[in-house]
DNA sequence: CCCGGAAATGGGAACGTTCCCATTTTAACA
DNA sequence: TGTTAAAATGGGAACGTTCCCATTTCCGGG
């Protein structure tokens, strides 16, 4: 007999009712003796039972678990996310697991699909390419991080990415910096649009010409910022500063400084938006710009648990934290 | 009627019964009609029906879910490895889940009692404080990452690390280097340890005298780097080279070599171990010893895999990778 | 000592699926 | 057209829990 116990194993071991049982279990203990609580709990113990917690999901229509899906585990700025979710949560008796989908849009849809087979209770998501309405049609409590456009329908967390990159502009604009480059990711469609309408913006406030060669988009890693930065370096006219539109990125726009002999930041200024861990570790340590990642994460949750309450009829929330700017070694007066 | 449709509703509309219905939706059509899959398939989507995964584990003691359980998402190695994993896994239909104990014992004893509850049909893990008897009591799927001893029950994917600080110790060697500090990571107890019998067997072979001096454990961050190197570079008689456990170590100690005034190589040597992204961010950028990150996700996979399927009495296989030199910038001849 | 209400316990039914086994339909062949 | 085996389909039980509602037990006050 190499059947799992159930309940009705301990029920019969401990001589009560199954029900009495999962009283026991679910820590629903309102109405059970102390003495009996004491004979199921050596019950549960001498057979080595285990609860499954699948048939209680079935019958609770709860599991407890959120999905965190993210786009690039890669990138450090998740993990700190994470934690801030995760201490939140975890406290509430969540248990929160990580998606990674890895850029892969039909990955972020069979995660989709599968919180919503296997029932989880909601999603945490930085979406990449699954859009309002697709969230909306699969019927699970979602918040959104990131700051996104186009999802009037959902809570949302981040952190103002326009305000951060008039923040860094600000910062190289005060240094003397006049020619600005920019570089995007391609694949995180909407805040680096929003980070290309804060450029945009700010040019045309401070009366610069908008040179569009000073513009590059390139893949959202490090030899994404390489290239870019090569490609700013061949112009007729270089930047004396660069904006990136993630550390990854600037972090490779720096090696390549470097590889072309450029000094940092004597003949060139380099920044970056995040303050991953890295940023502190490169020669020089980069200038970026710090976002609140725990406490993303953490205000993240507090949205979630809101909706897993009663709240479900309230209407989207909105919270963007405000960036303060990290200033290392990699920005300095233009030469 | 705000209720899920159910595969019996689809069933009535379709004109059939349950029972052809769950043929359809398994995709165990074998023995159902074109014709009747067709019906029933219009049913599903008129409906908007979708499959309740949680039932259906009931059913069948399968999830299709796996855990990856890691110590440490902060730590770049992992989603490396991750990706191996998910690669191969999500091919045979199963979906791959991250748990990220950040190096608690609380917290990964509590993610494996949720994937034992949950029905998990697997566990990958990089051990943290879990030891082999606990993991046998879960009773499920395991295979662990990493080259752990300890573990005589379970298979084991991992690096030759012995083999790995061998090959950074004898770069070291050739180089001329004959004074080096040895870092160690505090936690991960196990491979530090074989580090540490690697670097002991490995100056005993080379006739070189072991001052314990020289060998510095610290906590397993950058922080745990910078402090280790400050104090190897506050003895008498300081090291040449400096071997850390890991790359995140080893740039903490560049860091610390950097701010107190030293040039590397020319003055100092540092090595890591692992090649993170990172490693190559650095300046002068890290010499470490590369792992087969992605392979060794994928053989963990092919391992559980085996298990899944009818291997159940195989014996534990363990299968470690060797590791290669990535030889950079941080290394040359003592001064 | 009995009564009444509260506290404690128990017995199904239900959650939505899959599996076993039985039954019906199909089609091939004589 | 009848026979038969294979193919297709259906009905109920089972998975292990929780919830509803009924029943029993307890205990203090009259």
């Amino acid at each position: 007999m190499k059947r799992r116990p159930t309940i009705i194993d301990v029920a019969k071991k401990a001589g009560v009712s199954k029900t009495t049982v999962s009283r026991v279990i679910t820590g629903d203990g309102a109405n059970v003796r102390e003495e009996t609580i004491q004979r199921v709990q050596t019950a549960i113990d001498e057979l080595g039972y285990t609860h499954n917690a699948v048939a209680s999901s079935l019958r609770t229509d709860r599991t407890n678990l959120i999905m965190l899906s993210i786009p690039d585990i890669t990138n450090p700025f998740w993990p700190a996310v994470a934690r801030g979710v995760q201490d939140r949560m975890e406290r509430e008796g969540y248990a929160v697991v990580f998606a990674n989908s890895d850029w892969d849009a039909q990955r972020e849809k069979m995660f989709l699909e599968m919180a919503r087979r296997n029932r989880f209770d909601a999603i945490l998501i930085n979406p990449v390419r699954v859009n309002n309405d697709e969230l909306k049609a699969a019927h699970i409590h979602t918040v959104l991080i990131g700051s996104h456009e186009g999802f009037p329908d959902f809570d949302i967390v981040g952190s103002n990415s326009y305000g951060a990159t008039q923040l860094a502009l600000a910062h190289l604009y005060d240094l003397g910096h006049r020619r600005i480059g920019l570089i995007r990711g391609e694949r995180q469609s909407r805040p680096g649009h929003s980070r290309l309408q804060s450029y945009e913006d700010f040019l045309r406030e401070k009366g610069l010409v908008l040179d569009s060669s000073l513009i590059v988009r390139v893949p959202f890693d490090e030899m994404g910022g390489r290239q870019a930065m090569e490609q700013l370096l061949s112009l007729a006219e270089p930047p004396t500063a660069v904006l990136a539109a993630n550390d990854i990125l600037a972090i490779g726009a720096l090696q390549a400084a470097h590889q072309a002999g450029l000094t940092v930041p004597d003949q060139l200024s380099i920044m970056g938006i995040d303050d991953i861990f890295a940023a502190s570790a490169t020669t020089p340590p980069l200038t970026t710009i710090a976002k609140p990642q725990y406490e993303i994460g953490r205000q993240a949750a507090e949205f979630l648990l809101d909706r897993l309450g009663e709240q479900a009829t309230a209407v989207p929330r909105r919270h963007l934290f405000n960036c303060t700017l990290q200033q290392r070694g990699s920005t300095g007066p233009p030469p």
